[in-house]
DNA sequence: CTTGAACTGCCTAATAATTG
DNA sequence: CAATTATTAGGCAGTTCAAG
């Protein structure tokens, strides 16, 4: 995924009320920025990283520039626009998807499966007609070089990895996908200390036959690309 | 084109529980 | 029983995407 015009480069001053991010960029000017994440960001989002912005042209907008990335104190490049995630994710699943979920004629985002109550992020039809099910988390909480998920206890969460349990086990081919937004990451692990309940909702879901995927990217001022799989440690 | 849901932490207001 | 503390519930924020 290319930036489509040139980020700028700041320092981030303080992240506050979810949507706002405060940056002084190197001109001097000192901004708000839209914070696109509605997570935690815990250690993504510390006063004095480095950040990079895109601007916005969209008069009607209120903030004129969007947070995209952040560069931690290890030189780690993470990119916080979750809403990328997605984006991310459909690029890999058209060019190169991974093994489990074969090869595949369309992809559809936002589906309701029938009888369901989650929208899932997308629902992939395979060559051999099938559905699957994908679910995509925006993994960003590193420690060492070690990521974890999630970031803060979500029920939310919770019940789309319960639906996609119950999907599997009613002989639907469902997948969870982490998308990890963090260059010093290089495995994905459940946060069992903050949210038991969650990894204990994903092993279930693995143990009904969900297919868990991660994958990593390689992250530059210029663009983001999802290019490498990373292991899963539930 | 218009509308509305979703994203979810944080702050505040309201209610419940505990203490002197 | 009044006063203080603890817990819970609700509303708010800007943007994007999808549905009508």
């Amino acid at each position: 995924m290319q930036f489509t015009s040139p980020l700028l480069r700041g320092t981030l001053l303080r992240r506050y009320k979810r949507f706002f991010a405060d940056i002084e960029l190197d001109s001097g000017e000192q901004i708000t920025a839209h914070c696109p994440n509605t997570g935690a960001m815990t250690g993504c989002a510390e006063p004095g990283f480095t950040v990079y912005v895109s601007p916005a042209d969209n008069p009607k907008r209120k903030l004129k520039f969007t947070w995209e990335l952040a560069v931690t104190a290890n030189n780690n490049w993470i990119g916080v626009n979750t809403h990328h995630a997605n984006k991310l994710v459909q690029e890999v699943l058209e060019q190169d998807p991974p093994a489990v979920f074969g090869p595949t004629l369309s992809i559809k985002r936002e589906v309701t499966p029938p009888g369901g109550t989650s929208r899932f992020d997308f629902c992939l039809t395979r060559t051999d007609h099938s559905l699957l099910y994908v679910e995509v988390k925006s993994v960003t909480l590193a420690m060492e070089n070690k990521g974890y998920f999630p970031d803060a206890v979500t029920q939310r969460g919770q019940k789309h990895a319960r639906e996609l349990t119950a999907l599997a086990n009613q002989g639907l081919a469902t997948g969870l996908f982490f998308c990890v937004q963090h260059t010093g990451i290089e495995s994905v692990h459940l946060a069992e200390h903050i949210d038991p309940g969650y990894a204990d909702a994903v092993r279930e879901a693995a143990h009904a036959g969900v297919d868990i995927v991660a994958m990593g990217c390689q992250i530059t001022q210029e663009k983001i690309i999802l290019n490498q799989q990373l292991p899963i440690i539930l």
